[in-house]
DNA sequence: ACGAATCATGTAAATAATACACATTGCCCC
DNA sequence: GGGGCAATGTGTATTATTTACATGATTCGT
């Protein structure tokens, strides 16, 4: 022990033998996930959301969460709360960040993690409508239970964010969609007017596009081309995703 | 209520009256906060470890943590963790991600939400050294406890991510710093070659660098200019951290 | 005073981003 | 079925940004 250049692999004061032992002494906290979901109809933003069944937030509008099982994963939970309340499956999903202000749930401390979703309105019809389920303009939120106006506030800088680095755009849109559907889709979440030849220029350039040979159909002018976004491609290619700094 | 365009506040079939009830039927999970703490030392980039003191993981490494207390934040909790094993305070810390894996901890279920930290090695020198703590380069890791490798290599990604989209690299640097420093840094960081000159013009275009007028020493050839990152300029300019995209 | 090492600096070429206008297509309606 | 409407589809010139690259200047050590 005289020798202190090197580090020996001493063994530290105090070890523990029993792990179990261990982690029944912790304090537990009562966790819960909560779902942002969103969807794009009518060139607009939309969360779905559910009336608050806690009488003290009673009217308000909450997001879809739960409590999370004794040994579940979080993202299991997450998808299984979209599952329950939504009849929704094979939905983008992503863990967004944890929320633990002590005085977030009026019943006491609750830690939620907040989770993201990304679905198409057109594709996912809803099949349960409990505690009036339904979808609300992002830009237009108000009377919202807990904290939950604030997930949604940083759940949605996360995806303006993130469709910028990430083609998670394609998920709110039909398999089929046009050029100016997708940018609709672009200048609503980021809130901003694009110039429509470089658009397509931007993501003609990126080549992640497949043209079906379709059209559209049911509108009052020219159709214009449908494309697939071309998900085995751009998984396969190393060369990441063009940054898209509108 | 028969009028069915309007969406009244109906009341759910069971609002829930008291919710401090409704908490108290959650199930709890013990919950705690893992630091990943990085430095930057030699031209390498660090990672502060502790020996585990649990006898399943005799002789691994384990980042710093601890359980998150009854009504913490876990801001505060790693705040707290920060300043009990190491007693250093004022540090850039952030939480990153959560981790659930049902058997990351052999002691049964613990979920625990990793925080990434940066500080300046030379200015926080360590005061206390239980258990062995102490910087280990991040490229060669081994033998970790828990998912602690898993939990790093998320920290070290965002990181990668984060100081090219934010000016994070400083916390990492002395206060004045030479251009090739922070030029070793982020080669480190982001594991590539820069061009020097390039770099340089890169970072004076920002107009964010203060020249202190001093100059390195204890270098043995010509010594380069010192430099302080302009922080107020920084946070005040709504002008973005222009993306360092190497 | 000389060599070694690193600092400091500018320019030309290539690439990417932006601004911008007109012919085309299909629908609708008369 | 012809003309107006509304949106689609396309290209180029300009500007800004990124990249590649070489030389003289300064300080230290001997």
């Amino acid at each position: 022990m005289k020798n202190e250049k090197e580090l020996p692999v001493s063994r530290p004061m105090m070890m523990i033998e029993d792990a179990v032992d261990l982690v029944r002494s912790y304090p537990t906290v009562p966790l819960t996930v909560d779902c942002v979901i969103f969807g794009f109809e009518e060139n607009k933003l939309k969360v779905l959301l559910i009336r608050s069944d806690l009488e003290v937030y009673h009217g308000k509008w909450s997001l879809l969460g739960d409590v999370v099982h004794a040994t579940e994963e979080l993202d299991d939970a997450a998808y299984r709360v979209l599952q329950e309340r939504t009849g929704m499956n094979d939905v983008y999903l992503k863990q967004v960040q944890a929320f633990s202000a002590p005085n977030r749930h009026p019943g006491g401390r609750v830690v939620t993690l907040a989770y993201c979703s990304l679905l198409n309105i057109r594709h996912h019809e809803l099949q349960i409508t409990d505690n009036e389920l339904h979808w609300h303009n992002v830009r237009s939120l108000k009377d919202m239970a807990f904290d939950h106006k604030d997930i949604i506030d940083a759940c949605y800088k996360w995806l303006q964010k993130s469709i910028q680095e990430h083609p998670l755009g394609f998920n709110l849109l039909p398999e089929k969609f046009s050029l100016r559907e997708l940018q609709n889709l672009y200048e609503a979440i980021l809130n901003v007017e694009l110039d429509r030849r470089n658009f397509r220029k931007k993501f003609f350039s990126m080549d992640f596009l497949i043209d079906t040979g379709e059209l559209e159909e049911d509108v009052k002018h020219r159709p214009g081309k449908l494309y697939r976004f071309n998900f085995e491609k751009y998984e396969k290619s190393k060369r990441k995703w063009i940054g898209i700094d509108f």
